[in-house]
DNA sequence: AAACGAACGTA
DNA sequence: CGTACGTTCGTTTT
């Protein structure tokens, strides 16, 4: 503990961690900021107040309470314009406009915030809020606490020392800097006490106070180091030569009254003291009240989750009376503990739709608080023929409810070793993703850190307790201690999960479509596809000979050798060497992507580019058949791994490989598909997809009249729209206006701008905008809707499918218009792509129950989003392709048909249509 | 060795 | 300045 001696005031250094923290915020320079950082037009309430101001303080304040855990808080407004310095100097603030209408009124909505989170609120007639801040930071500082002061004006930059930090917002409302005396320091290069000598010489146009013209920071900031300070300068003004030193004597009257001005004053007569700002804690009722008012939904959660219920420390881990069994005693163990759900974990391991499991774990919830929750362990490479039937059994009864996190893996190891299970009521990992969809994974760990508060790993759980072990375990905890402890993590997370998933209504989806998908992808991984090797091995050295060819001629036009799967060869040689012009930016360089290659082509004819778009293409197509052939197993088959978890909008992804992106547009890349086949002892493959599954939803969500009339009609979708936009017969509507309405319409699903659109048809931005003017005159109801849903999203902080799936999109609401932009094109599309995806998977969930309720030895073997592959056995054909038919279009009632159409072939080129 | 960006395949 | 993915390659960073 120590002194030190300021020019200013002295203050004492108390041990760190005791001292009272208080946070001092400028009330108006934050609305203001947060006024002009946010749209206006995004934030309006049903009556029409605007509150886009109110939205970004309060955001603010939630981050700055959170971050930063003050004690003690209060909030500094301006009273009025009239204060000792438009006294001193007429013209301060003489620039400022009179505040826009809509700002005036959020002021007093603040103040009601403020009230409701029972802050104090203090303002003076005469003085600004940055003198009430001075004043207060003055005396905190003196009484020992850490100062926290958040204003967007930088003359507060006088009040910062060690124990006195400025956050100043750089950009819009959601970021600040930290002005401690070393950034002060390091940005100015003065210390914070002389930063308003700084300020006054070089002026401050925001307060209308002018600086010496030619004198910025630098200068200003070198004669603060030579002179000591503003006194100093002034003394030594005859000295200083140069234009500067001349435009200093010339303007120093006007220095003067600037430094005057800029003086906050730190004795100004408050109510209240550091000590009375104490935050008492709010009212719950109240803070309901007003951010209904203001309808601030999203930012209510956010006060909720992250103030109201401050997140416990992660230490302790789980307590559980673990047991490994063998024997009599697994029947006996199992009866006595799994009445109610439990978790259930799988030692073993699993990859493309086979695997092996070679251990269970179980664990129950605790049977009271602080007592050890029962878990037991069995082996099943080492266990006896009694074990083995317990579990198997115990396992295949629906009537014994488990939860597992992630279960499709465990479920195909067990699968393998001949375990059949049922019964399973949660999924921790479905859970967590349909709460939020946008992580990028679901580890338990994770999980259980976030929603228990508690660590499961070992080396990061306090050593005092993690299991309660059998007295002979003193090695420390083993694989399948591990596996009993996640068990028990499982179940716990089930418990917490689904008052979550309720709250956002997604129980329904998880237990009606989610989980039973699961069950249906294991198997479709089970089977996969039969490859026709051969063939897949021929197309493999047919690209190779393209790709060596394209590379040969390559060279030849350049007359060297380059790596030409080199962006930045290629840009060496296109743009310095060739001289050709420059294409679009990337991060790195210009851009050598197929389609500016193409452009290039069209512009300079050279020969080179020919080659290296076919080498670029042959490669691709080489590439994809290499990676297929390494991925064809022992049977002859490739087994993909869906993804359930993965896209936010509630797809399914495919990996490993990823047999959602097989070429089909090109025809060499159809013959990749060639060599997809039916596999023995089946006599087809048949596909089935949904046409144009996107716009029905859009007429369906929209409603549309002219855009469901167009489906009713049975009229070719884009030939019919482009009637109605071009106002023709839609016998007239040629093949050019037919491609513009199909782009269109696929480009609203993904908030096209009149920008994209005319950049992917090439045609003028004017044009564009005229197309997409004439097409919303046409189908205003696509308008609306697609209005609509970006406001409601704002409005509740997420967008919903027809099943009720969610998306939360926060930065819906971000001051940075980047990002909200990104996030109202997710908002327009993730309903439109999230309901076809809810739409598949039901249908998927029909086509399995129907296959094996009719007892057809049949089945699902692909998913690509709005296609399903089929191999079917032998004389199953017409049974099944009605089945099919029947499935998919029952899967959802809209209001325009769902059509599906069907194809059949030994092949899966051949089974298109 | 890992992380990143560019490029490109699908719906 | 159009959404959602996964894979590959080259390049940069550790």
């Amino acid at each position: 503990m120590g002194h030190r001696v300021s020019d200013v005031s002295e203050t004492t250094t108390p041990g760190a961690g005791t001292r009272p923290r208080l946070l001092l915020i400028d009330g108006h320079s934050l609305a203001y900021r947060a006024f002009y950082a946010l749209p206006v037009e995004n934030f309006s309430t049903a009556t029409g107040q605007v509150t886009n101001a109110v939205y970004g303080f309060t955001s603010m304040l939630i981050n700055v309470l959170r971050d930063e855990a003050p004690d003690h808080v209060a909030v500094a407004f301006d009273v009025s314009r009239q204060t000792f310095r438009t006294e001193t100097y007429a013209e301060y603030k003489g620039n400022r406009s009179k505040s826009p209408e809509e700002f005036g009124p959020q002021v007093s909505l603040i103040k009601e915030v403020l009230a409701a989170l029972r802050v104090p609120v203090l303002e003076k007639p005469g003085f600004e809020a940055d003198d009430i801040i001075a004043t207060l930071a003055t005396q905190a500082g003196e009484a020992g606490y850490e100062v926290l002061i958040c204003s967007g004006d930088r003359d507060t930059f006088q009040l910062v020392r060690d124990n006195v930090t400025v956050l100043y917002p750089t950009r819009g409302v959601s970021e600040l800097s930290r002005m401690t005396p070393a950034a002060v320091e390091a940005k100015y290069g003065l210390p914070p006490e002389r930063y308003p000598d700084l300020a006054a010489l070089v002026g401050e146009t925001s307060d209308n106070l002018p600086g010496i013209p030619g004198v910025g920071p630098k200068t200003a900031a070198k004669w603060v180091g030579l002179y000591g300070d503003l006194d100093g300068i002034v003394a030594g003004a005859d000295q200083i030569k140069g234009k500067a030193g001349q435009a200093l004597r010339d303007n120093l009257p006007q220095v003067l009254i600037n430094r005057q001005v800029n003086q906050l004053v730190r004795d100004v007569e408050l109510p209240l003291a550091p000590a009375d700002l104490k935050l008492p804690g709010w009212d719950r009722e109240e803070v309901h009240q007003v951010f209904d008012g203001l309808e601030f939904r999203v930012l209510r959660e956010r006060l909720f989750a992250t103030l109201a219920s401050p997140e416990p420390e992660a230490e302790e881990g789980f307590d559980l009376a673990a047991e490994k069994l063998t024997g009599a005693a697994v029947a006996s163990w199992l009866t006595a503990n799994t009445g109610a759900a439990v978790g259930v974990t799988v030692l073993g391991s699993w990859k493309a739709g086979h695997g092996d499991a070679t251990g269970i774990a179980v664990a129950a919830p605790e049977p009271a608080p602080g007592k050890p929750g029962p878990a037991a362990y069995v082996d099943l490479v080492e266990a006896d023929a009694e074990a083995l039937a317990a579990v198997t059994a115990w396992l295949a009864d629906a009537s014994r409810p488990k939860v597992l996190h992630d279960a499709k893996g465990p479920l195909t190891a067990l699968s393998d070793r001949g375990l059949a299970v049922e019964g399973i009521i949660g999924d921790t990992a479905l859970a967590a993703y349909l709460c939020l969809p946008d992580q990028r994974s679901y580890d338990l760990a994770d999980l259980t850190v976030r929603h228990l508060g508690r660590q499961l790993k070992a080396e990061e759980a306090p050593v005092n307790q993690q299991l309660t072990l059998d007295m002979d375990d003193t090695a420390g905890p083993d694989e399948a201690d591990l596996a009993m402890v996640r068990a028990r993590a499982v179940i716990d997370l089930w418990g917490a999960l689904q008052s979550d998933l309720a709250a956002r209504n997604a129980s329904g989806l998880l237990t009606d479509v989610e989980l039973p998908l699961l069950g249906v992808l294991r198997v479709m991984e089970q089977h996969g596809i039969a490859i026709d090797q051969d063939a897949l091995g021929a197309l493999d050295s047919y690209f190779a000979a393209a790709v060596a060819d394209a590379a040969k001629q390559a060279f030849e036009a350049i007359g060297k050798e380059i790596n030409l799967g080199s962006p930045k060869q290629l840009q060496v040689v296109l743009f310095d060497e060739l001289d050709m012009p420059k294409t679009k930016r990337t991060k790195t360089g210009y851009t050598t992507d197929a389609e500016a290659l193409a452009d290039l082509f069209a512009k300079t004819e050279h020969p080179f580019l020919a080659h290296l778009l076919r080498h670029r293409d042959a490669t691709k197509l080489r590439q994809t058949v290499e990676g297929l052939l390494k991925a064809v197993g022992d049977d002859g088959r490739v087994h993909t791994t869906y993804l359930q978890t993965i896209a936010a909008t509630g797809r399914l992804s495919s990996t490993e490989p990823n047999l959602q992106n097989i070429p089909v547009r090109t025809e060499e890349g159809r013959r990749i598909r060639e060599t997809f086949v039916v596999g023995p002892n089946f006599e087809c493959l048949l596909t089935a997809d949904y046409s144009q599954i996107e716009m029905r939803i859009m007429a369906h969500l929209s409603q549309d009249e002219g855009l469901i009339e167009a489906f009713r009609s049975g009229e070719d979708l884009h030939r019919f729209v482009g009637s109605r936009v071009f106002s023709v017969e839609p016998a007239d509507v040629n093949a050019e206006m037919r491609s513009k309405i199909k782009a269109m319409s696929y480009g609203l699903a993904y908030g096209l701008s009149a920008f994209g659109l005319s950049r992917q048809l090439n045609i003028p931005v004017d044009e564009a905008k005229t197309l997409m003017e004439d097409y919303f005159d046409r189908f205003g109801g696509v308008r609306d809707y697609l209005r609509g849903v970006v406001d409601e999203a704002r409005r509740t902080g997420y967008t919903e499918t027809i099943l009720g799936r969610r998306r939360y999109l926060p930065d819906l609401v971000s001051d940075n218009r980047q990002r909200r932009e990104m996030a109202e094109r997710m908002a327009l599309n993730a309903p439109i792509q999230g309901s076809a995806a809810d739409i598949v998977k039901v249908a998927m969930l029909e086509v399995d129950r129907k296959l094996r309720e009719q007892g057809l030895r049949s089945r699902m073997l692909l998913q690509v989003h709005d296609e399903l592959v089929l191999e079917v056995s032998a004389g199953e054909r017409e049974q099944v392709e009605e089945l099919v038919r029947a499935g998919m279009a029952g899967a959802a009632s809209l209001n325009v048909p769902l059509d599906v159409s069907v194809g059949v072939g030994r092949s899966w080129h051949e089974a298109a249509h």
